[in-house]
RNA sequence: CGCGGGGUAGAGCAGUUGGCAGCUCGCCAGGCCCAUAACCUGGAGGCCGCCGGUUCAAAUCCGGCCCCCGCAA
């Protein structure tokens, strides 16, 4: 009972994990080898910490590579003959010359419903604009970013209280779910891929650490996608005029107040806790987190932190 | 050796010129009230992160360690 794919696995982060699986599982697949980033410092003692990618392929004996720069690595790819190559969150534009190595083209799992939300950010995006629902798109890669021709695609709910983090595992799983039935479709299953309708489309650039910080100027619907978009990463975080400290909010509630006797930015007293006027509407806020401390409900911080009231956020 | 904040009652925080360990909330008991999450009275609850040092005396000063968090990546 042979195992019927040469497959090449290249991915990174905890998003690739569950597709990871799901391959070493099929018995139809043999994972001759995983692609991932280097090593990476990270934390407060800036260990070098290996991606997850790395981490679970070494768990199943599973040859690791990890160059700085993939186009530099095709010839080794080549040389190890794929049938397939699935690509699920890998963090670097994977070469155009790099598709036509396997016999079976190079398979990307993206977590958007293509052609919605090309790009890093696709989850973020597609809570920012307050769809109902996503999903997972598996593709076949071609030139462009994200924009191959559609294998399968299988949507989820959006939540109202969803966030990045939460959609992100979710996602996920739902990767490693359709990723192997996906691809024997594909090959075997007589499915033709379907290309997208680029008149759809949409692009999520990558988000950078600014783009966590809160605006209070903007209507508090907006806001409260916001916070539930950047959570955990980058966070929505915002500044203490006076004392210009750190301030993350991580979670609002879903009501908007209407409330808009405050000045813009400005703490108010809600319910025990705390909510804050945006420029239209206001927002409860639930969680959130000073600079050097813990997470913490607002009505929690509220009784050691009674100077907080009134005060202005930038 | 990347930079910085923090660990004190169940929770959130004050408290360093060393000198009886405090506040707010919660909890328990009682009271007030038509009633209450409001108000009044009383009460329980602490090895002040751990180990050692200095001192008549350490939450506080010195040394070492553990843990949490923000930045940075």
């Amino acid at each position: 009972m042979a195992k019927k794919y040469r497959t090449i696995f290249i991915g990174t982060p905890e998003f690739a994990i569950p597709s990871l699986r799901a391959l070493i599982a099929d018995s139809d697949f043999e994972i001759i080898a995983a692609i991932t980033q280097p090593d990476k410092k990270a934390g407060r003692k800036r260990i070098l910490t290996p991606p997850p990618v790395k981490v679970e392929a070494e768990k199943n004996n599973i040859p690791v590579f990890q160059p700085e720069k993939i186009f530099l690595f095709l010839e080794e790819i080549k040389k190890m003959d794929p049938d397939v190559i699935v690509v699920a969150a890998y963090a670097q534009i994977v070469p155009k010359d790099m598709l036509e190595i396997p016999k079976h083209g190079c398979i990307n799992v993206h977590g958007s419903l293509l052609p919605k939300y090309r790009g890093a950010s696709c989850i973020q995006a597609s809570i920012l604009n307050g769809d109902k629902e996503t999903g997972i798109t598996i593709m076949k890669m071609d030139a462009g970013l994200d924009t191959g021709p559609i294998i399968h695609k299988e949507s989820i709910e959006i939540e109202e209280h969803d966030t990045a983090g939460s959609l992100y595992g979710k996602l996920s799983k739902l990767g490693g779910k359709i990723i192997a039935p996906a691809i024997e479709g594909y090959i075997e299953g007589g499915i033709v891929p379907e290309p997208q309708d680029d008149s759809q489309s949409s692009y999520a650039p990558i988000l950078k650490k600014d783009q966590g910080r809160i605006d209070w100027e903007k209507d508090a619907g907006y806001l409260e996608k916001f916070v539930r978009a950047m959570h955990p990463w980058p966070g929505a975080w915002t500044k203490t005029r006076s004392e210009n400290k750190l301030l993350k909010i991580t979670r609002v509630g879903h009501k908007i107040l209407n409330i808009n006797e405050h000045t813009v930015g400005q703490l108010f007293a809600r319910n025990n806790g705390l909510a804050v006027q945006c420029g239209k509407g206001a927002l409860e806020i639930k969680k959130m987190q000073i600079e050097g401390r813990n997470e913490m409900e607002t009505d929690k911080f509220l009784i050691g932190h009674r100077d907080y009231v009134g005060i202005l956020l930038k």
